[in-house]
DNA sequence: ATATAAATTTAGATGTATCTAAATTATAAT
DNA sequence: ATTATAATTTAGATACATCTAAATTTATAT
């Protein structure tokens, strides 16, 4: 059986192997799940002991196919909460983060499977990230940071990449949610700010959250 | 912060104090949670300065006011998470205990008071335990345990004192669920089990049985 | 009332997960 | 190529929750 701090690590040694490919190094994690490096080795030889990562020494790990299984599960378990506080409970997506960190630990597969029907085998969660189905696979997905798109580009946002409040607030306020419509109007190349326009009216986006917002272009 | 273990002392202390009236002994404890005597005294040191338990060595412990809300609250997730695994996700009054127990710890008020209100504010769990209120006041209830009851009493089931899957399975085969209508055919003086009559069906009840099953005379 | 048994607590160990400080290895800079 | 710096690991400590074995206190029985 796994622990909750495995089932964290793993899940974050897979958020990180997304970007940096190959190896994830110690200071990555530690910084993810702000922990000291020290507490990072300690963990990553149990994970090893146990065949969920790949760990040599000073190299950096990645996960085994074991731990990828289980790392997947337990993010599979993390959106569906995510998508039962938001479309049932009447949570904000910017409420449900923290609660499905607890929620993500819970041990029952049958629980898992009925949620998912329950909630009709959902695709995304609140923030559109894609759900895996039973078996581990995610839905496929076209989409761009908003970051990288040109101008007179149109386009639908069908993800956010941060959970913080501070930044869901922040779309909240400039009108932005899973589903709305923008077109780019100029990019800055100075400081690589956007300006877009939302629901007919302009706004301006810095590049930091330009890059956390997904695209699908029309 | 109360963690996982001392919340599940808490509730059995609770559960304990029901029966055994003024204070509980440390091997009650250690049995109810299937643990060493060694283990419990030294979590009721860690409770008692915690001021959740009033504790004095070789005395036994009674729940301060402070632990009777903390347990109350833990009984009172419990409860509501079986609710909604019962009649949500369709899992059997068999099913639903270990589930709960995990989810019971679950920590955020607004999650509890979501949760009640999606439920439509249960007053009974799937297997007829009363669920405490936001302030932490059960429902009042009548039930007398059947086998106290003399020969041709009508009544109704309303609640099931084990959840034991195996209980609760030996119920659903003598067709037994919350809500049954019984009537007390004979009572065997030997044994003290019982002859009942369910659906116009007689059914022979065992004293262990009878004793678990809680009863509203008609 | 005192010996014996039962209940309870303490002492010392183990496993998990974390930390600080020190040691080691890898990487970058000259 | 050697040194300085950064990254990583090890050693030793702490907190939690548990255990076994031994010591202590309370209850019971004669």
């Amino acid at each position: 059986m796994s622990t909750k701090a495995e089932e964290n690590y793993l899940k974050t040694i897979f958020k990180l192997s997304e970007n940096e490919k190959d190896s994830v190094s110690t200071n990555a994690i530690a910084e993810e799940l702000e922990t000291k490096p020290s507490s990072v080795s300690d963990m990553l030889k149990k994970l090893s002991e146990k065949e969920l990562i790949n760990y040599v020494k000073y190299q950096g790990v990645s996960l085994t196919p074991l731990g990828h299984r289980l790392a997947v599960h337990v993010i599979r378990k993390h959106r569906l909460w995510e998508v039962f506080l938001v479309s049932h409970l009447n949570f904000k997506w910017d409420e449900v983060h923290d609660i499905a960190e607890q929620l993500e630990h819970i041990k029952s597969k049958a629980l898992v499977n009925r949620l998912d029907a329950f909630l009709n085998f959902p695709s995304y969660d609140p923030h559109g990230d894609p759900i895996p189905n039973e078996k581990g696979s995610f839905p496929k997905s076209t989409a761009v940071p908003l970051n990288l798109l040109k101008v007179k580009t149109k386009g639908k946002v069908v993800a956010v990449e941060r959970d913080e409040p501070s930044f869901l607030n922040y779309l909240d306020k400039i009108q932005v949610s899973i589903g709305t419509h923008i077109e780019i109007v100029d990019v800055n190349d100075f400081d690589h700010s956007i300006d877009v326009k939302i629901d007919g009216t302009l706004t301006h986006i810095s590049l930091e959250v330009a890059q956390n917002i997904l695209i699908c272009v029309l």
